[in-house]
DNA sequence: TTAGGGTTTACCATCGTGGGAAGGTCAAGC
DNA sequence: GCTTGACCTTCCCACGATGGTAAACCCTAA
């Protein structure tokens, strides 16, 4: 099987299937006289699973390790539930700090009239105090993009 | 003021003071003699706006119409609700995907033993069915992340 | 004067994906 | 046979926002 119709069958594009291959995350494929990669079911059945786990937003180095437990016929399931564990807490945390953002821009939207008057209390926020809380905790955790933004729950509007 | 002071005056990285100048984000600073950037207390305050901004998740290109507004002294704050909207809507887009990621995730954990043997529903359900639903929907829409994962409300285990 | 710390530019890495160019291959139709 | 179009190959570049490092230069205090 070419690798267009191996990237149809597995729903992985052409360029996603060489990209894994290049960072071994699936062995070389055998090669035709040509030098085209030529692919049977069972790897088609790998990289399908690849996207799989994609979809549920697993990173490609947990992957690495699904495929691993996938292929180890003596696994524990234990060892797959934790991973999977791991993964959902990451889900979880990096939600609660996007539910945070939105909380507070949905309280600042709340306050800003939203006509044809310069003044604007979303501008005048980013402008003045300071956004963050000053909670040191898990400073350290794996949240990779900034969640210090206050809930900001239901507070009147300031202006 | 030196890059370092206004850095930590502002909160901005001073590797991320440069960059934003780089990209144009930022006006070029003021050079003294020998070559060393000079920031005055708007250029911090400017810096601490975009800081704030990134800490409520706007992309710089986002920073880049927020600081024209605020910039623009004759703005309609429609402008400003208009951009914050948007922004709030591609959150909870994202929040929403993440959700049904973790959702599917934890419906297969709960199917999960977790213990000594290998049998493991996740890696079953990895491997076999198509997790997407087939739904075209808007999929020229703007969430970065795949999310097509189904959210598997309370279905019983399949084992 | 020297030592240590700040600053400059320049380059590389991340992570997963897409785009494109330049060239080889294959299969169908003439 | 030859042409044509679709496919494949490798290689390079780009994204976004950030961190790291290295070589060189500058500033200030002792």
């Amino acid at each position: 099987m070419n690798i267009g119709e191996a990237s149809k069958a597995s729903k992985v594009s052409a360029k996603m299937i060489r990209y894994y291959e290049q960072i071994g995350l699936i062995p070389p494929a055998d090669r035709t006289d040509s030098g085209y990669r030529a692919y049977t079911q069972d790897d088609v059945h790998r990289l399908h699973f690849i996207r799989r786990s994609r979809d549920l937003g697993f990173s490609v180095a947990e992957i690495t390790d699904l495929l691993g437990l996938w292929n180890d016929k003596s696994r524990q399931s234990a060892d797959v539930k934790r991973l999977a564990q791991q993964h959902i807490d990451e889900l979880d945390r990096r939600i609660e700090s996007m539910l945070e953002m939105a909380a507070t821009l949905k309280a600042l939207i709340r306050c800003c009239a939203g006509d044809e008057r310069p003044d604007c209390p979303i501008l005048h926020t980013l402008e003045q105090p300071d956004i963050s809380d000053n909670k040191p905790e898990a400073r350290t955790g794996a949240v990779p993009r900034r969640a210090r933004a206050n809930a900001a729950g239901k507070k009147p509007c300031a202006h």
